[in-house]
DNA sequence: GGCTGTAAATGAACAGGGTTCTTTTACGAC
DNA sequence: GTCGTAAAAGAACCCTGTTCATTTACAGCC
């Protein structure tokens, strides 16, 4: 205790989901474990959703868990690995049970909505989170295995299948950022150079009020249709032909054809 | 100077495209500027590609041309505005002289892969360019025109023009920011829990090894032939039907055949 | 039951960022 | 010549992430 009067500062902020409140800790292990890594991972997250992507600071976190910067290390890495673990939190939201018995292309378009909306559910995330490297090992993974054995099954040959599981996350993630920074980016405002872009923006702007849709969901809607229509005809020209039903080695029953 | 003894570096390195080297240069103002907004911008740009994107530090900038961090104030606001600056250089190249005189759908495609091209000529620049909101008087709005334009001379609503170039370029970038992570980043590695997933990975992996092309390149070649024929449908949808040459002020001559 | 090693916290530092402020010099205009 | 302004240095400030030594708790062991 070198600086008694300083900084008053007693954590007493937000309710106490963690237990009990801490205004101030005696130095050592306290008797019971203030910290765990899930604590941590998910206090990171919440920040980010709570006041945006540069609260995933290590000093934020700690403010926020009522402890000092250098505790955190008995838990986590070093920011990079916290950032990682926070992105994990977020891929393990995304569902993947519609491959199990939807036909690919309609599973494709449920997995792409529920992909952009997880990522969509925190947006300031989405600038941080995009952008990393994913662990070899991570969830991440077990999601493409579904997706690919899904579209393998459906007769796409498995090099094509990763190509094409690959360009729609392209587009996913593209969405995706293009929902969080947008709206008002888009905006020409008032310059008299740009008059087709104005106009459109204008014209856009007053349909999407009519139908109570956003900008960036227009897009999205637009663009994954358009996608998946140009992947139908690419399966239509492989010489394959839209299962009735997907097998799975749970659902052993239907799909006679072929 | 307090730390006369400390850190000699005399800024010699490279060469001396800025002119002449300054080993030492007194206080005040110098005889002949030595800053320049332009000059600022284009360094950072230079340092991003060289050294990656954590390379738009002030400090860093700053050193690389031989000059305090202060100094830079005087042409610059601040970081935010920097890397504003990068970006419309960056931005600045991508070409659009495909929409005068190539059919919509031909043009979409050169545009989309050279906007890719342009921000892949920079790989480090992606993560960061691509997340940041543009400023509205940005010579992209001038870029959104050109595109808006040729679809609406096409016979695509305004509206709807505008939304199929948001949706097309959201999988330019989403395509930019795979080409820039990728390659091992999608590597399962040797686990026995995700089969279809590897075994997909390395037939592609074989496949992408004879034709020559990469990985991200495939799949944004893919999404592209698949999300442009999407567009046509819609085109052909709407009833409109392809024109013979599209018509625009300056080439209002060529235009017959079809 | 007293040691010993380890885990989990504090507290104090360090290195490195962006930014601001003051000071010094140069230059152009009245 | 003087005044205002521009452009540089230099020092400081504040905010990061991170490391280190220190203190305390606890579990295992003999």
């Amino acid at each position: 205790m070198s600086t008694p009067a300083k900084t008053p500062r007693p954590q007493s902020s937000r309710g106490g989901e963690t237990g009990a409140e801490t205004p101030k800790r005696r130095v050592g292990r306290p008797r019971t474990s203030v910290l765990s890594r899930q604590l941590i991972l998910e206090t990171g997250l919440r920040l980010i959703v709570e006041h945006g992507a540069h609260s995933v600071g290590m000093r934020a976190i700690a403010s926020e868990l009522g402890v000092r910067p250098s505790a955190l290390y008995n838990h986590v890495a070093g920011q990079a690995e916290l950032i990682a673990g926070v992105r994990e939190l977020i891929s393990d939201r995304i569902a993947t049970d519609m491959f199990v018995d939807e036909p690919w292309d309609v599973a494709l378009a449920g997995w792409a909505r529920h992909y952009r909306d997880t990522f969509a559910a925190h947006p300031p995330t989405i600038a941080l989170l995009a952008v990393l490297p994913l662990t070899p090992d991570s969830v991440t993974s077990l999601m493409y295995e579904t997706v690919i054995s899904a579209l393998v099954r459906a007769g796409w040959p498995g090099d094509r299948a990763l190509t094409l599981m690959v360009s729609l996350e392209s587009f996913i993630l593209g969405s995706a950022l293009d929902l969080a920074a947008t709206d008002e980016m888009l905006d020409p405002g008032p310059r008299s150079d740009v008059p087709a872009f104005s106009a459109a923006y204008l014209r856009r702007e007053a349909a999407l009020a009519a139908t109570g849709t956003s900008t960036a969901d227009a897009a999205f809607e637009f663009g994954l249709r358009a996608i998946l229509a140009g992947y139908r005809a690419e399966y239509a020209a492989l010489g394959l032909t839209q299962r009735p039903a997907p097998v799975t080695p749970e659902t052993a029953a239907g799909a006679g054809a072929e």
